[in-house]
DNA sequence: CCAACATATGAACACGTATTCATGTGTTGA
DNA sequence: TCAACACATGAATACGTGTTCATATGTTGG
């Protein structure tokens, strides 16, 4: 458990690591890469074929997803399988949808 | 809890909501100020003051956060409280913190 | 109603980056 | 070793957006 109590004070190098974390997760296809390979490891070329990107620019995200330890790699064969990295990704994204769903509590008019 | 085992089929809305929630928080500033008023409302000259951003910058990323419901305003006299929406931006936080305190598990080197 | 305060808004710019195209690297089977 | 496959990489571009400056809107006390 991380404690967010503290007034934000030493989790100044943090900042920096969620903002890139959160950053990489704002993007739709680099989202629904990671969603693809979610709970069980998947080929490029799968996650190609599933998606309908190009194979260039799954490549390329899958980089920066695993630069960032968002998703691990494993060799088989030729191929490259991708999973999440660890269950916090689950979790992260299972409280998002959760907030999405949540009813509106705003006093103030749209 | 949210059933994320089913193949992403009907939440291709969701997709698009998820992205921009995570895009909102991906960037610095926005996420300082997330964080300022996670746990406690907080006025905008407030949040000026603390994280020494300009009061326009903070306005133009307040509205963004309102508009995405990832925090909520409130009117006290002059001054407008900001506070996050509901816990699951504050769980999605934590999550994202325990993450990256996750020891690597790849078994390619960097 | 007026001045001072608190926040919001609009336009304009600079910068990052998502995507594509072309090519490179690495692996397997014959 | 060669060809076919699977994935990675580099350069170039088009587009979004974070930030600033100036100004507008709204609120309170005298």
């Amino acid at each position: 458990m991380v404690d967010l109590s503290k007034p934000s004070a030493g989790s100044q190098a943090d900042l920096s690591q969620l903002a890139d974390l959160f950053r990489l997760m704002g993007d739709g296809s680099r989202l629904s890469i990671i969603l693809t390979c979610l709970h069980e490891p998947i080929s490029v070329s799968d996650i190609v074929a599933k998606l309908g990107l190009s194979q260039s620019l799954v490549s390329h995200h899958l980089r920066l997803l695993r630069a960032a330890r968002v998703v691990r790699s494993e060799r088989r064969g030729r191929q490259i399988f991708y999973v999440a990295a660890d269950a916090h990704i689950q979790c992260v994204i299972e409280d998002m949808l959760a907030h999405i769903q949540e009813p509106d509590q705003n006093e103030e008019d749209d």
